[in-house]
DNA sequence: GTCTATAAGCGGATAGAC
DNA sequence: GTCTATCCGCTTATAGAC
């Protein structure tokens, strides 16, 4: 379906922002970089986005709209309620493959940390993500731990961030897997309860 | 013991930067605040460091140093199997609280993540961390897990850096606690192979 | 001899003017 | 779409104080 026609100067810089900011580094990458690369003009970004922060920010929010519905998909396919809780880890994995070119670790805390002073604007979306992860793992440990589900939503939370602090640490060798042993595990003991 | 003596000017450096850099961020702390903090001149700096980064260098270099030792003591003062695997939870609990200054999530990860492109002699460090880690948790994990350990010991380095991470996050409320009642239920389906 | 104060060079990055 | 003003951060040079 590739029609020949060139996509428009924003979603171009989009793209290449997307693929370039979280493989380098956000602060590392110079917006020259970006608009040689999205071969776009320096006028053009400051007139859609009007500065480097506020395109960051619209690529975060882009990822976690993405993020979202590559979960909802992944809770939709689960048939049992341990694997709806467990499927973060496969829709982690699944959004990771889909992208061709998977970020060092997270978008939304690589932002917290590269940026500690940036704009409500980018530190809104790592909130948004934390929301959108807490409140759902709430609701998917209720069939499994009843009383003790805000427990299990923590650890689970837990064993999701650390799976993606593993890819930085560069161990262990796979961090998705093991994180999901690791939220296995706190299923099943919240389950002899 | 306040002697009124003022400490070497290298040494207020380096209190300073460990201070500052995990605090508001490594890259977004200029060299003239650590001097001005430090009441330090712009030369010893460089005389005695040579350059930015290796400052960086050396203060990660300490805290490596400082927390393997905290977590040394932990490991002795446990009295059973269980306690010493999961002493590593305690002792990063113990060394948070000794620093006046708790940094915003890990000094380590956040040189991997906000210097990218660092000399060697940086990611170094969070090579040593890790190989640490791994190391210690492993030996550890023997006694309860036998053959399995390794498999456990990846799982608490998770639960580790996770809790790490959960800082950066915001969420858990209490990452330490919740990593380390996660690495506990791993240790339990363990050691019921 | 170690440290301070001051200033300036220099590259690089953002942002806006043309 | 190009080009440039402006700013900022790291580093070094100079000269002097304790």
């Amino acid at each position: 379906m590739t029609t020949g026609q060139r996509a428009p100067a924003r979603t171009r810089l989009l793209e290449t922002a997307d693929r370039v900011l979280f493989e380098r580094g956000i602060r590392d990458t110079p917006v020259d970089d970006l608009l040689r690369q999205a071969e776009v003009s320096a006028a053009t970004l400051y007139t859609h986005f009007g500065s480097k922060d506020a395109l960051v920010a619209e690529v975060l929010r882009v990822r976690l709209s993405d993020w979202r519905g590559v979960w909802d998909q992944h809770i939709v396919a689960a048939d049992n309620d341990l694997d709806r809780l467990l499927s973060v880890f496969d829709a982690l994995a699944s959004y990771r493959r889909d992208q061709g070119h998977p970020s060092r670790w997270c978008a939304f805390l690589a932002a917290a940390t590269e940026l500690p002073e940036a704009p409500d604007e980018i530190s809104d979306v790592l909130a948004g993500d934390t929301a959108l992860l807490a409140d759902r793992l709430l609701q998917l440990s209720r069939p499994i731990a009843g009383p003790h589900a805000q427990d299990l939503a923590d650890q689970v939370l837990l064993a999701y961030t650390g799976a993606l602090a593993g890819f930085l640490r560069g161990s262990p060798r796979s961090p998705i897997d093991v994180g999901r042993r690791l939220a296995h595990a706190a299923a099943q003991a919240h389950s002899r309860d």
